[in-house]
DNA sequence: GGTGTTACTATACGATAGTTCAGCAAGGAA
DNA sequence: TTCCTTGCTGAACTATCGTATAGTAACACC
């Protein structure tokens, strides 16, 4: 009854990082940043700790992928397109899909900035990011304005807009209860409407 | 030329630990979480290694009363009453004052806010503080609104305020230049005057 | 001025951190 | 089948982690 350790197949290196990426959000959302360590990180994937640096070089290289994969996917959900919704109506929609709502993805969010206030590394790649996604919200915001015959200063509400935003965040991963998706669907409104019209 | 070791004068237990939470708020403003080590901080303090058990019995110690000193701090700069203003125009002038609005201070928030999201012992500290912290500003905006004469959900619009507040520590911890005193002043009125009035 | 309390130092300890690297083996190419 | 590339393993390595604890010395008290 010798247990054989049954080696790993084969990945492909996209494959093999995307599951390591995997390994490495599920190891962050239990733990935050003291979770993301290389033997934690291994065992939940199921496989060696050298692996890590053999595809990202360090563990900085991989909280770096993390940290991009998962804004660009945040980015690809706000600005996916919702039939029947304005466009703005679907940016909130976004926002508080479960796919971004999500307590495990929030604490991910929020671990990852405090490493951003921080890294440098991981902040270089921030500022490639988040242009793009305060980019994505002012042109939303401008054309809900536009649409209702509202002139606005759209870089300033999208920057109030993202701080309303991030708060939810910040609530939702300490105590759920206190924020869900209705709440935050309600404020999105509430503070859109003197800017955008209802 | 002997270097003779000039060990550290007696200081009563207040005054130590109040040093030794200084030194672990350094240490947090500087790396974050994986600042906050036994070495770093007493390095910073100036003190031995074993100071820090012996006055606080762990590293979650230290950190809880860190976080516990933090909050009652920023607890006491809200409900500081401002001569000639209103109690919601001091409100605001308090989460801009350089006493809170700092970037050392909202980078530690940030990080404590991370760790309370993940560690069960700060949690429950957590708990205790901020049904304080939103009882503050329910009460502020209450009383703006009666004297107003509008009437308005205050639990309601204090969780969403305290949302785009969070949401401002968010932003300048990671990009300070991005989120100016004057930005976030004018973002609280803002989403103050439909809600309380001008 | 002796005595007791305790703030404080310093070292030891086992656990765990991230990285390196020699070697194994899977699977496509020839 | 044989060879070769390379995904992958696993142990070794040094550094550093948090905690425990024996010993030292400063200060209050009688």
């Amino acid at each position: 009854m010798a247990e054989v350790p049954r080696r790993n197949a084969r990945l492909s290196p996209a494959d093999r990082r995307a599951l390591l990426e995997d390994a490495a959000r599920a190891c962050i959302a239990r733990g935050g940043i003291r979770g993301f360590t290389v033997d934690k990180v291994a065992a939940e994937a199921g496989v060696s700790r050298g692996l890590i640096t053999h595809h990202f070089g360090s563990m900085d290289g991989l909280l770096v992928a993390v940290y991009a994969r998962m804004y660009r996917e945040w980015i690809a959900a706000i600005e996916a397109p919702r039939p029947g919704l304005t466009r703005i109506a679907a940016l909130v929609e976004a926002l508080v899909s479960p796919e971004i709502f999500d307590h495990d993805v929030l604490k991910i969010w929020l671990t990852l900035w405090g490493e951003v206030a921080t890294n440098p590394v991981l902040r270089e790649e921030h500022r490639k990011l988040y242009g793009t996604y305060r980019a994505a919200i002012v042109a939303a915001l401008a054309e809900a304005a536009a649409a209702n015959g509202r002139p606005i200063d759209a870089e300033t509400v999208a920057a109030a807009f993202i701080c309303l935003v991030d708060g939810f965040g910040v609530q939702r991963s300490v105590e759920p209860a206190l924020m869900t998706e209705a709440d935050a669907r309600a404020a999105c409104r509430t503070f859109l409407r003197p800017h955008v019209g209802a």
